[in-house]
Formats: structure tokens, sequence, C-alpha cells
DNA sequence: AATTTTACCTGTAGGC
DNA sequence: TGCCTACAGGTAAAAT
């Protein structure tokens, strides 16, 4: 469930509880979490030792700590049910705890990777001219980022022979978004998640990414979204902007808009929510 | 070559 | 009580 501004959100939190901190130890209690340091865990926690960590960075729902002076980061992706908790030493182990990270200071918390599913991890990379972690090179500037390119993004969707939903999740056209944050810009767009993305006018596809920029900043002024504990930030605390959500769950309750009951539908091992006479379905589909 | 499907995971809810 | 299925779903490998 974290898409952009769940990550975003935790991404501050570590700017402010764990960057400019020095490691002392990190311990790997389950390998899984760091299947992508094909190193393994040992030297995944050895060449942690020592280091201290710069400014956090994102891109979609990526997150990475750099490691000054080392030219590598501290790549982390949550998954569906990844959490980075700060936490007092004395704090009891939570039940799915996979990374513990200490720090060589006087405060009292660590750093705690926490995935009851599994699908988010840790792992250290090389970095390129321009800070990136050179594994994530594939995934597209997302639509918070000053240098998204809107006519590049548009051009794409024309040249594609795809949906619009599956577009917009696509982290390689466009990153950040999930689920969730694709049905609630489709619903302000009034788009049908089938609509090829190659009919979408110019007009169009500017009206979309402002929806997608709308509803990802509205979710970030009230810390994210979360329908149970598995979202958190980094104290632990749950967003409020499942409060706000128009289609997204939303299954037989009446459209904001025009009364019409909400429908689900399967979509690629998933859900999409949509209103059947806001967003109506292309006629070749 | 581009596009679509599947595997990877665990916990919860609901039907019988 | 317990067994079964559906669902949550991002990513990358595999299949088409």
């Amino acid at each position: 469930m974290p898409e952009l501004p769940e990550v975003e959100v935790v991404r501050r939190g570590l700017a402010r509880w764990v960057a400019h901190r020095t490691v002392a130890d990190a311990a790997v209690l389950h390998p899984r979490a760091v299947r992508r340091h094909l190193a393994g865990p040992d030297d995944f926690a050895h060449r942690l030792k020592g280091h201290r960590i710069g400014t956090p960075s994102r891109r979609g729902k990526y997150l990475w700590l750099p490691l000054e002076d080392t030219g590598e980061a501290v790549l982390a992706h949550l998954g569906m049910s990844g959490q980075l908790l700060v936490q007092p030493h004395e704090a009891p182990p939570e039940k799915h705890l996979r990374v513990r990270v200490t720090f060589a200071d006087g405060l009292d918390t660590e750093l705690r990777f926490v995935d009851q599913r599994t699908f988010g991890g840790l792992s250290l990379h090389d970095t390129g001219p321009d800070g990136l972690p050179d594994v994530i090179a594939h995934i597209a500037r997302d639509p918070l980022d000053p240098l998204f390119d809107d006519e590049a993004f548009h051009l794409a969707l024309r040249r594609k022979r795809t949906t619009v939903k599956r577009a917009l999740l696509d982290q390689s056209l466009i990153s950040g978004v999930g689920n969730i944050y694709a049905d609630e810009a489709l619903w302000r767009s009034r788009l049908h998640y089938e609509r090829p993305t190659a009919t979408l006018t110019r007009p169009r596809t500017a009206e979309l990414l402002g929806h997608v920029r709308d509803v990802m900043n509205e979710a970030l002024a009230v810390g994210g979204t979360s329908f149970d504990s598995l979202y958190v930030n980094v104290n632990g605390e749950s967003g409020y902007f499942d409060r706000s959500l128009d289609a997204y769950g939303r299954e037989g309750l009446p459209c904001r808009r025009c009364g019409t009951p909400i429908r689900r539908r399967p979509w690629m091992n998933r859900s999409s929510y949509f209103c059947p006479t806001c967003q109506r379905a292309p006629r070749a589909s």
C-alpha cells in the first residue's frame, strides 16, 4: 500500500531522526529482507558498520540513505507492508522485525525494518553521478519531481498500445503511483481504467497529471493513506487520507459526484474501483 | 520487441 | 472447530 505520499512521509521522518548519524551495527534477522543485496546478509551488515548516513532521497516508491564518503546508498522499498521505524532500544522486538540498525551516538533510538509480507527490502548499491542508486536507473521520475517531463509522458502514452491504468502503474513511465492513487486520479479525471492511452489528447493527459499531483499532495498534507496498521510513519503513526478517498475501497457507496454506487472489478489480480456513470467504459474494450 | 501473466509472501475475513 | 478460498498488491522474471 505505501505509494509515493506514504514513502515521502517516511523519508521525511528519516531525515529528521536518522540522517547524519553513524551506524554502530546492523543485524539482519530475516535474509529475505536483504535479498536484493546479492552479496548476502553478512556483507550488507558489514558494509554499513561505521559509516555516516547522509540526507535521505526518494524516487517514486523507492527511498535511499546515502552513506557519506563511500559512493554507496542503502536502498529501501516498503513493498506491501514494509515499515521503517525509529524505536527506543528497549522497545520489544516487533513480530515481523527483519533488520535492526543501531547508531554510535548517545541518542536512545535505533532504526528498524519491519515487514509482514516480505515484499519489501533493503540493499546496498553504488550511486551514479546524480546520486541515484544504479539498480533503479530504470525507474522514471515521479510526478512531484520538478524535472518530470509532462510532454514526454504524453508522447509515450500516445505511442503505447496499453490502457491508462496500466500506464499509471508502469514505474518506467511514471513512478510513485500505485493502485489507490491510480483509482483516485482516474475518478477525478472521469477516465475509465481501460481507456486506451493512445486516445488521450494532450489536454486530457495534462488534466490527468494534474489530478495525480493534486491527490498525492493532498494525501501528503495529512500524512498519507492508511487502512490498517500496516502503513505507518517512522513513529508508528497512521495517516488520515483514507477519509478523503472518492473511489478506492468504496464499493457500493454513492459516487460523491453523481450518487451512482461505486463498482469494484477484478483487475490484474487486484481491484479497480470506479463510478460507472462518471467513468464510461471505452467502446472497443 | 512489446505486452501480459505469474510468482513471490503472510495475515485476515468469510463461507460452510 | 477447522478447513477452504478470496483478497490485500509492487516488482521483476517468465511467458506470450
